[in-house]
DNA sequence: TGTACATCAGTGAACGCGCGTTCACTGATGTAC
DNA sequence: TGTACATCAGTGAACGCGCGTTCACTGATGTAC
């Protein structure tokens, strides 16, 4: 058997899927278990319980984002003496989400929609989960930009990292209804990839101001 | 009775403030009746059914927003011929929430809160209601920076909207947790009227970019 | 002013349903001697 | 190579629980004559 078409992969895709498109609590086992047509018990033989199975999809998501970024971050590190110019730090935070579209289609705007649910579960487990174990790139990011802009204050930028965080999660999640509209109502068809292009000039404009 | 003591206004109260931190399936209403203190059957006297209760809860609030809102965008409207700056055409859109958090505190980020829940709720009903209901406040700021900024194309002011509303939401509805990193952090206290000031700039220089 | 009836706000208990989880079990594959 | 046992992946049915909703009912207030 393909080793991407075990039970657990096939329970995975179905649920980053779901999650992303009505929520954790919205959608039952039973639901996911039915699209990725294997056993109802098979989810808890294999993630223990529906917590951890909705930790593993973010896992999942989260290591192949970071391990993409982490080498965008070092170049970026590198480079820090000479002049940086701000859309090219940006297009290091946003490189690695062109890598995950490449594998699968629309993982973007899934990874941003689940994302912007972790951010939403003020007291839950999973944001806590998320900022533990990723926090230390909005770190990362935060000193980059420390360095290049010296005459912003360390509260500026930081608030300024999350109007751009809140920009890209936010137009990202709903790209695809965003999109449809743009294509009827301006007769302009745009693939993800060019949404995020013409984001980059907005966001770098803000972080200079 | 007070007439903001009665049993409809106390569910009311309390299901506002429940949805808003732990989501709309995530809160029952036996949380809800027993936050309120009435019986749990008062709310399906009253409302309906939970679904109802929802939207109510939405209709509450963007009704006393759109209703602050319209008298701003009058204003704009009314001195388009001359020159706008962007920094008041933002705050326009965002004065409004001053109001709410004067009413009753944190207001404002539960109200971003809801807002954001129901984006996300790609499929729900609660998205299509909202948008057909106030998504001409949308279109008409749109029509302004048409006129006040002639050079951008139809679509990138479409665009830079989205982006605009993303940071605001995103920011705003996580401004409690984000305010307290900022105060231990960067030793900066600020009321949540001091995030939206300091917003407005960023926003403003990606509007016109 | 008094009586009869209607409406309204609220209540306690129960309803059936879908949920996550558990359990005893099966059959295939791997390992030891 | 053959046999005995262990491990692993998966399964069908059932479990108890919390959920939104419903129902018959109560008591207070309003209205008509």
């Amino acid at each position: 058997m393909n080793k991407n078409d075990t039970t657990k992969t096939k329970i995975l895709d179905a649920a980053e899927q779901l999650f992303a498109e009505r929520g954790f609590a919205e959608t039952s086992l039973r639901t996911i278990t039915a699209r990725a047509k294997v056993n109802l018990a098979s989810v808890n033989y294999h993630f223990g319980s529906k917590k951890s199975l909705i930790q593993d999809v973010f896992d999942r998501f989260l290591s192949a984002y970071t391990e993409n970024l982490t080498a965008e971050l070092s170049l970026l590190e590198d480079k820090l003496d000479s002049d940086l110019d701000t859309k090219v730090m940006l297009s290091a935070f946003v490189k690695p989400l062109f890598s995950l579209e490449n594998r699968r289609k629309n993982s973007i705007s899934t990874f941003m929609r689940l994302l912007g649910r972790a951010y939403a579960e003020t007291q839950g487990h999973l944001r806590r989960y998320v900022t533990d174990k990723y926090g230390f790139v909005l770190l990362r990011f935060m000193v980059i930009f420390q360095k290049a802009y010296p005459n912003l204050s360390n509260d500026q930028i930081f608030w300024r990292l999350h109007y751009t965080l809140g920009s890209l999660i936010f137009t990202l999640a709903a790209s695809d209804a965003l999109r449809e509209i743009a294509a009827s109502d301006f007769d302009k068809t745009m693939a993800i990839e060019d949404v995020i292009d013409e984001m980059i000039p907005f966001l770098a404009a803000g972080m200079k101001a």
